[in-house]
DNA sequence: GATCACATGACAAGTCCCGTCATGTGATCA
DNA sequence: TGATCACATGACGGGACTTGTCATGTGATC
């Protein structure tokens, strides 16, 4: 499961009304709308942050929608594609499709259309989150099938329990997890072995991720536990 | 990269004209199309082997295809559906996506329509794919990233050496592989240690293999190596 | 039957993982 | 400031796994 963020998609469409009526089918459908009314504003913004989806109109002040595929997909971007347009006919679809969209609507829409094509983009777009198990704390990746943690590019080597350990903490992320809480449910024990068995190993992950991340991921809670928080600034 | 076999596309459609032009599109995206012309007979199909894209009318005999889709995910199908069908009202086609469909085109098509669909619909199977560096051949599946082999619903406990000897195998499968070949693309040696390792490592994946797959995966070839040939039936 | 190619069982060495223990360091309190 | 406690870190040893080697059994070919 991604880590429960809403996903967010982007509308880059000029026509304000239009927009509005976008944005609400992506409110609908659970996720969160970030609207931009021209070509160059829309480019910025898939740079900019992750988006699940991303609709296009064709004809934007600065540049057809289409155009920008080829250079979401140049610059990295795995957003699936949906094409809003008045250019309806099967000739346009064709073009858009072949141009690397996923989807391709004709203006004017049927809302309720367009929220069950964009319910589908999502669930297609969920089955490649769901296939790893991929959970995000900005820059630090866990992919819970293929056991790997990434930070930025970089792959953090990780032992069997250590990666057992950040599993863990990442789904407490933020909240104070006690050395009781990781003898049950990390080394199976419900009593107090009487060694620092823990503490050995929760430093063993937290050097390995600080050498990466250059900055704490794992804060004390003097008296109580430890708090995974990756995003947190400052030292332990 | 998916292993370099034609993804397959069922379709199922009762009128022979219209399964023909969409058999005709499969292939003309590069597919292998297999066609059924009844509800039970295509959910049969679905049943007995891989599809990445499965084309269902509506009106068939015994069923309607939107309804099927419920019965495929139910079966565990990843399958990408496609509806195809003379009830081409926003309201049918709401209800189709709402039923599960990925993509639903109304009759009569545009051949390059369907074309460019499909073509969007493989993509996005790609996709999945992509993200796990998958070679699949027949039940047997190789994930490069996650590095483990599945048989079936079965894993496949590896050694990393044997992971790395069923990846060479994989990348060569159905050629002789030689000793030699295995020594410098797996063991990284340009000369013969004068040792049968090579021969006792082969043998450790080999009865790993068929412990699980109930059948010979690597055929010797006398005098020459071995080749993967996991679909091969017979003895070793 | 002899010889060669290949398969398999067994062993030893190296590496990694994990837990324990001892001790150093930092925080808190009287 | 010193004592005490909580936590961090370095080091060690045992167990499990991996890998390569060796010896020998088995099957194929002549």
């Amino acid at each position: 499961m991604t880590h429960a963020i809403a996903p967010c998609i982007l509308i880059v469409e000029d026509d304000p009304d239009t927009a509005e009526a976008m944005a609400q089918a992506a409110c609908d459908v659970g996720a969160d709308p970030v609207v931009r009314c021209s070509y160059a504003g829309g480019l910025a913004a898939a740079a900019g942050a992750e988006f699940a989806v991303i609709m296009f109109d064709r004809m934007l002040p600065g540049g057809d929608g289409v155009d920008a595929i080829a250079k979401l997909r140049a610059a990295g971007s795995t957003a699936l594609v949906m094409v809003v347009s008045a250019l309806g006919r099967a000739a346009n679809k064709i073009e858009g499709l072949e141009k690397g969209a996923d989807d391709y609507l004709a203006k004017p829409f049927d809302p309720d259309e367009l929220r069950a094509r964009l319910r589908a983009l999502l669930r297609r777009k969920a089955m490649v989150a769901l296939d790893n198990d991929v959970m995000v704390f900005g820059d630090l990746e866990i992919r819970l099938k293929a056991r790997t943690v990434h930070i930025g590019q970089a792959h953090v080597a990780l032992s069997p329990k250590e990666f057992e350990l950040i599993t863990y903490f990442a789904r407490n992320a933020g909240e104070t997890v006690t050395r009781m809480q990781l003898l049950e449910h990390v080394w199976n024990l419900h009593f107090d072995p009487q060694t620092n068995v823990v503490d050995v190993h929760v430093g063993r992950l937290r050097r390995k991720l600080e050498a990466v991340a250059g900055r704490a991921v794992i804060h004390t809670a003097r008296g109580q536990g430890y708090v995974f928080d990756p995003q947190r600034e400052g030292a332990a």
